[in-house]
DNA sequence: CAAAAAATGATTGACGTCTATCTTTTTCAC
DNA sequence: GTGAAAAAGATAGACGTCAATCATTTTTTG
């Protein structure tokens, strides 16, 4: 019925050359006449060959060894991607690819960079990495890349460096997002919105803050942005400033916080007699879900760090095979409401693999 | 430094049989005594063998063949779904798997019947349809599945079929997230939603339907719902009711439409003069996208057709690995404003693959 | 034109699994 | 204990690619 997909033994034949030009052709191994060259990649052309990626990692006996390189501390987003690497471990293993998750200090730039160099050490087939803005780490990235290894930035960039993508919301757009958000639920009405971020210069949160005080200014400044509130990411510091804004300021009607340490949101929003502020807050974890579930919050916007990991692994694998994968889809920030949440993801789940 | 895997002769020595017997177990040729098959099972258990898929599929000279069932006609939905499937076709190549994309006339049992019995002769090793219920395509279902194919429902389930996995949403949860961005939306504010479906007989609109009065419900009442309009997914029809009930109740502060034809209902809203209620609709397409970069329209709840397809592919492949797939996640409704649109898809990229 | 260099050809043994065939051993019923 | 059936062992070719070696041809250079 239909004819077997060609192998390179037909590339070869077509082209008028041997099996060993043809194969020095694919894999780039050098010393052959520009015209052979030109043969083969027509004859490749010609008959639709696509490169048997199923045979050749056979004959290389290759494993993909990628590392995740994650900050560690109690942030509870880290420790969510912490949980979906781990889960995703054993399934990669049927793709024969091996995952390493490694910890570094958050926002610890030497840490980081120790990490890299170690990674370049042993030889990992590629690195995504959560980004640390530091002149060392691009010039770590660089390195890497220059060995050969492929690198991405995960969740969050590193600017100035040149990663061979990154993999991760656009923050911009996420502060916009919550800033329509904040927009629909005050309807037509007036506002006043309570930001707020870890620390204003972390750039990822400022783009937050800035894309949701554009977009509340864009609809006509009838909603509009109280002085915010710096929590450094600790629920004690967001609870306790939290607390003292809301009694000194009866005007909020809604608070968006783009950074972490919203327990302390949670617990000053639960001590609340009647009614409460409209909420908008970012990523999905443990208390923000049981916050929307309970109906403290309103609205979670989350970077769906699933589907981050899974186009990085995408990413990675295509470059350690050499091929060309199209740009992947920028990853979009996702709303959820108490109604449209995920599953919860188990703890980890040990089913016991079946081998038959 | 790390051990390479294991292969099944590793297996077969750990257990103390021949290569022989433990490939009859693995792939349950039948014929070992009860004693070998559990010596072989302990010995991939002690060594954590797993079976390089790579090299089975080599040896067998395997592609996959999986077909996907679509239903025809000028559903933009269903032209959404066919791109995305014509775009992955030669992605899914690499990795030797062979899309056939199969069009069927819409909501016609008898004509799905009569594909799904082609593809039976045809032996494709999976298949994945858009459902319709009718006790003659469970029927074909049960058959496909008798024969050792894997067969998923996509998009719509199959009441009373036994399909191998249902990928798609739970459109009551859909229509509770619509229910629940209309009480974001009116705020404190009472309210009246005019909902908009295609026939209400079709059980998955009703879901949604249901879903939504519900959440209302559950609110408190202070947003009702209007007498329904059924538009049986035709944009002229929709347009017209939609004028006619605007123009006689002025109550009217929101509309929900759960199903097609809502190029009408955007021609509607792009008439009037001035304020327009709010609008919740479903699946994001080329009229629904515009008129929400326009500002015609709210909020778009999507299936995310890709994500879906991309699951559905998993699974077909799982099983025809033989693999167990850890259930797969269940697709959770995204909801889109203007700010966090993912980029527009191409309608079709051919970008020429490069080879090396 | 000869020598050196570059390009090409020819071939081979992995890689891990599948599939098939054939032989040998064990088990079991009678 | 004999014979048949069941179970197990042994082995080999294929799958498509990689990586390496060595021989041969063509091209370049002085």
């Amino acid at each position: 019925m239909d004819r077997q997909t060609p192998t390179l033994s037909d590339v070869a034949r077509r082209a008028g050359v041997s099996y060993a030009t043809a194969d020095r052709v694919i894999n780039n191994r050098g010393g052959v006449a520009e015209k052979s060259v030109r043969r083969v990649r027509a004859a490749i052309e010609d008959l639709g060959y696509v490169r048997n990626v199923a045979a050749a990692n056979l004959a290389q006996k290759r494993t993909y060894r990628f590392a995740f390189v994650i900050p560690e501390g109690p942030n509870s987003f880290f420790r969510r991607l912490r949980n979906i690497l781990e889960t995703a471990r054993p399934e990669m293993l049927v793709s024969r690819v091996a995952l390493m998750v490694e910890s570094v200090a958050a926002f610890d730039a030497a840490a980081l960079v120790g990490c890299l160099e170690r990674l370049a050490e042993d030889k990992v087939d590629g690195v995504a990495l959560v980004g640390t803005d530091d002149a060392r780490v691009c010039a770590a990235i660089d390195a890497l890349r220059a060995q050969g290894m492929a690198v991405l930035t995960l969740v969050a960039d590193v600017q100035g460096a040149r990663p061979d993508g990154y993999v991760g919301i656009d923050n911009t757009i996420a502060g916009r997002t919550a800033g329509r958000l904040l927009l629909l639920a005050h309807g037509d009405r007036g506002g006043r919105v309570l930001p707020i971020v870890g620390v204003a210069t972390a750039h990822d949160h400022a783009e937050r803050l800035a894309g949701m005080q554009d977009t509340l200014a864009e609809a006509g400044g009838r909603v509009t942005s109280a002085p915010l509130i710096e929590g450094r990411d600790r629920h004690d510091i967001v609870e306790a400033e939290l607390h003292r804004r809301l009694a000194e300021d009866p005007e909020i009607t809604a608070i968006y916080s783009a950074g972490a340490g919203n327990a302390g949101l949670v617990r000053v929003l639960a001590r609340r007699a009647e009614g409460r502020p409209i909420v908008v807050l970012h990523e999905l974890v443990a208390h923000s879900r049981q916050a929307l579930e309970t109906g403290l919050v309103d609205v979670v916007i989350d970077q769906r760090p699933e589907d981050e990991i899974q186009t990085a692994l995408e990413c990675l694998r295509a470059m350690a095979d050499r091929r060309d994968l199209a740009a992947p889809a920028p990853i979009v920030p996702a709303i959820y409401l108490r109604e449209n949440l995920p599953p919860a993801a188990e703890a980890s789940q040990f089913g016991d693999p079946v081998h038959e």
